[in-house]
DNA sequence: ATGGAGGCGCACA
DNA sequence: CTGTGCGCCTCCA
């Protein structure tokens, strides 16, 4: 069972509609920690896939897909985030100014 | 209880 | 805009 903090994360995170993507930061302030964004990032470490989480719209302050422990899969959030029509420029980042995820959307 | 580590962020150079 | 350093917060050994 995960800690209470992490399924607030994963509530927020299953919020995220198709084609936005949020930041780790972002998150993290939503949930009152404005300073925990690196737990947020742990937490999506842990994502359970039966929760069916989208933690592929999930990226850091730059707009660029973050290392994971599994370098495959930063590929396939590639995939899955092109899949819902977000576009990555040459520097594998996206326009957060155009993709991110806002308060107003919720 | 203490120390180390983690899909990060922000200030600076 | 990129690279480096330091800080924040929680989890795990």
């Amino acid at each position: 069972m995960a800690s209470e903090f992490q399924e607030q994360v994963y509530a927020v995170v299953a919020e995220i509609p198709c084609g936005k993507v949020v930041t780790y930061g972002q998150i993290a302030a939503w949930l009152n920690r404005p300073r925990a964004a690196r737990q947020v990032g742990y937490a999506m470490a842990a994502c359970p896939r039966e929760r069916q989480l989208p933690w592929h719209r999930v990226l850091n302050a730059r707009g660029e897909v973050s290392r994971r422990a599994n370098p495959g899969d930063e590929e396939y959030q590639r995939l899955l985030l092109e899949a819902e029509g977000v576009v990555f420029d040459a520097n594998g980042r996206v326009s957060l100014a155009r993709y991110q995820w806002t308060a107003d959307d919720r």
